[in-house]
DNA sequence: ACCTGAACACCGTTCAAGT
DNA sequence: ACCTGAACACCGTTCAAGT
């Protein structure tokens, strides 16, 4: 048909640009999202982005929500998970997994991170597997946005450089040790628990931090069922 | 003497340079935040701020640390909360509270979250809470982490408006009305739950949804003490 | 319906020069 | 030690014009 034909010719699509936006921004880095790149990316002079979406803004709006796009959520709803504490830890630890493969998408985009039609997937398959489980449907919909808002929380903490300036090489051990001498230089008097507990907080296993706020929440979640 | 001399007559520090950028961002939007009127803000060049700091990057880092200057967590600490449960509520409430009232600043700032110096004052306050009721130092400083990076996902969703395009005018209940009509249109057979629960999800009360995972928060840390 | 070229105001950053 | 003026490359956005 005529539309067929058309869309095989040109066919540029909003989702198009949020997607370059999403390429660019892994591999070039911050700088790399200017209008102009994008444009060149897919293709086009700068100008032509206008027509396709109102501003910069916009065009950041609709990659923050093409960032949920390829998370794999359905293979979870489709076999319902015998427990439901498991159904919950493997979904907040896919959205952190999928999140922390993304870290220059999740330092640019974080202050836009909100219920766009993508991300509400997630929240969908949360609420659920919880209504399944017993909970009533305020308390659904507001553990699903409790798990949702705290990885995502997490997940920002975790993909920031510990320095701006040390950013470019480093290992992430020499990082650490850099992290424990920051601590170690604080003001012991108003500092005093996070001077002596500053192995803790300069700890290497993120992963275990997660898994500790993880069980603290399906914890608090467990007598509402 | 000399120095006090010199200290009067220019006296410009770095922690000037990150006021100005909290104060500009707040008074001018996202926009007002460029180096020429951080300058000007000041009452200097824009090439002169490069005496004082590398790049924009570290002033943004610089200011990501100053937005937690003026909170004020040292009345808490002073006396002691009867029940652990309400110093860590308080805490999460003052956070929070400090956060709400600097919506641009969480919105731009928002990828720079991390524990810098300052914002160590928050967790070292939650761990000595946490200790004197009788948490151990590795739950102490995973149960903060956990306060912490919670409060501030919740406040970055909440700070951000629902549609970049509906930005400027628009009351709060029209905004509700429209978030409401948004998650009514979406495709039945993917989103049953988010479309029979969208009165929940559109619902009005951020404060409950705050106290609701504040809660499961801490009812989830009550049996590490 | 979709794209271009040229232009505008503005930006971050550098650098030689000033005091 | 701290600031300026001028310059450079780049940016977001507009608009008349093309097809």
């Amino acid at each position: 048909m005529a539309s067929a034909q058309r869309a095989e010719r040109t066919g540029l699509t909003r989702d198009d640009l949020a997607d370059a936006a999403l390429r660019l921004l892994e591999r070039d880095g911050p700088k790399g999202l200017s209008m102009r790149k994008v444009a060149a990316e897919v293709g086009v002079q700068a100008a032509s982005l206008y027509w396709h979406v109102q501003n910069k803004e916009e065009l950041l709006d609709l990659a923050s929500d093409a960032l949920w796009a390829d998370i794999d959520i359905r293979t979870l709803t489709a076999t319902p998970p015998a427990h439901w504490r498991d159904g919950v830890a493997e979904m907040a630890r896919r959205l952190r997994t999928h999140l922390l493969a993304r870290p220059n998408a999740v330092r640019v985009l974080a202050g836009r991170f909100s219920p766009g039609p993508r991300a509400l997937a997630g929240m969908e398959a949360l609420i659920d597997i919880l209504r399944r489980a017993g909970f009533g449907g305020t308390d659904a919909v507001n553990a699903a946005y409790l798990v949702s808002t705290w990885v995502q929380g997490f997940v920002v903490h975790e993909s920031v450089p510990m320095s701006a300036a040390e950013e470019p090489g480093a290992t992430p051990g020499e990082a650490l040790a850099e992290a424990r001498r920051r601590l170690a230089a604080l003001p012991a008097e108003r500092y005093p628990n996070v001077r002596e507990l500053a192995e803790e907080i300069a700890g290497p296993s993120m992963d275990s931090r997660f898994e500790f706020g993880l069980a603290r929440l399906l914890d608090g979640l467990e007598p509402l069922r």
